[in-house]
DNA sequence: AATGAATGAGGTTTCATTCAT
DNA sequence: GATGAATGAAACCTCATTCAT
């Protein structure tokens, strides 16, 4: 029995996470989350109140990473690419996948959308600096295609396990997705 | 009361693919499908067995989707912008989203993965015409990185619905996305 | 198995009245109905959306009984008299004490309110003719004091069980019992 | 943080009865009345064992109150009327509520008709001084009546609040309800 | 003595499925 | 063949209680 509260919280957000990305939403029980986390599961209620509850923190830490803040479109493609590239097994690559998981509740609905509109706008931030300010849908829209691209693979990868593409190997991934992204946002 | 059992079968397959596409196998409830179809929810059962049993059918429909057989690769990438660009008015927009919706069952994984799968070799037949028969990992992960794109962007357009992406126009669409997979496909 | 809808949904109401008037709301679980009526849980929530919306039904039903219509005071007293003599035995006898039930949602404490309400305007109809359109709130009061000393004493009878009260013989409640409702209504 | 044991004790039944009478026994959790305390919801269980331990212990407490002790009769209806017109505001007018408050165990069933019978007894010495012995069934049925007077309106005031008599003025009520009390006990 | 963390039992509700007409 | 009724399993959540600090 640990009695650190905080631990606690750590342990279901991960474990929610993990299995969220996963299975999806209404697939997964608050039962898996607390026995993967090893704790009771009306801990979920207390911390989270509800299971909504939980997903949307999963979804506050999934806001953090896939942060491109850097000027340089060149270090912002690598980090696209390594993010898929680390897909089954880095922690973070389950991020994206819960920006489409939905979970029936509207309100949760608009914070995703908002969130995948933020990084597109990053996105495009990087690909054309000069306009940072005010991008057009043309940009907008192919920065949201490259997502699509991460997100589609992610899930193949991951989620669907196709192959030979789930288990390819980084050499075999790097370069074929990096030609498709610098098609989509380098003009 | 529709006394023709056929037709009724398609109903129920029409409406089950809208739902498991648009909402997931988890979030549908067989009362939706039979509701959308117009008929009684007992027909699902006793048509398709069960719940599972009905996306099954679904699956096989879907199988017959999405298939490049002519040998012209400009044609293929035509078929994949159409199908993206389609997506959300169209009927058959949503059959390649049933391929990465689980159920759980383990079974219905392995044919989901297989017609994945085969979809890819399709894609690199079209692509490599002379080595058809037998397509080394590397050109068909390239295949699969290109349904990856067309199935997040179905996803992004469909069920996520970020904008400007879902509703941006065709014309908007066409140039970035047939640059991409001229990316992957073409060496 | 019984199938008739309309016969299961009477005998929901009618273990729910006695349950709901007899142990209080809280205290009683879905379940205790649907085994007193001999029928699945889940049909509870199938006829009556909810555990409130059977209580609801139940307050509709009630709503209907104790109604004095006739202008004879007389008459009246003696329903009420009647009300609670045969309270632990009669079918009747629970719908008062349904009306004091809370069941903490806010919508459901006006219904009950109004119908209180409701009932001491009619008394106070019968109690004095000439003035039936605008009672003044004394004789209102006096009214529902009335209905407190029946619903006081049907309390005590049936849910608390203080004896000798409970199993008193008709003829030691009829006399002190209209006396005291004489003291109340006959001005 | 106080360190002072009785006084917590104190205040933990205070809040209690107040929870118990209003909302009844089984809508008030313990974390409410802790809240309302101002202390640890364990305490509760350190010094009542149970939730079921304190509803005893307010019990023990509500005893004490209403005890009309003297032998002039007109006293005794006096001190009844008084605490039905203090209701809503005073703390000892829910000690009455307490006692037809049921929490599903038969041994606090048992002392709660005990101490109203307790109570019926009282009235009926000072009803009729000289059988104060061995009072009659009809006497004390009288009594119990004159009890569900008041047990009646002080639920309709408090607990229900059924309107114009939950903030009737107390010239409204004495008059009827001392009439009502006179008939069932002056003989 | 007191507190926050943790637990397990039990409650309501949903839903795929089967039964009977 | 088709329908509405009925069922049982399982899901989420609440809450009294116990544990460890």
């Amino acid at each position: 029995m640990n009695k650190d509260a905080a631990a606690t919280r750590l342990l279901l957000v991960g474990a929610a996470r993990r299995r969220f990305a996963f299975d999806g939403y209404r697939a997964t029980t608050v039962r898996d989350i607390a026995a993967d986390a090893g704790v009771n599961v009306a801990l979920i209620n207390r911390y989270f109140v509800s299971k909504e509850g939980l997903f949307r923190a999963c979804l506050d830490r999934a806001a953090g990473g896939l942060q491109p803040d850097i000027r340089n479109l060149d270090r912002v493609l690598d980090d696209l690419v390594d993010h898929v590239v680390s897909s089954p097994t880095d922690e973070d690559s389950m991020q994206l996948l819960l920006l489409v998981r939905s979970t029936g509740d509207d309100r949760v609905d608009v914070i995703r959308r908002e969130t995948l509109r933020h990084h597109a706008e990053r996105l495009t931030a990087a690909a054309v600096p000069d306009r940072a300010g005010s991008p057009d849908d043309a940009l907008l829209v192919r920065a949201q295609i490259a997502l699509s691209v991460v997100l589609g693979m992610t899930m193949m990868r991951t989620a669907t396990r196709v192959e030979p593409l789930a288990s390819a190997d980084e050499a075999l991934l790097r370069a074929p997705l990096r030609a498709a992204l610098h098609a989509l946002l380098v003009l």
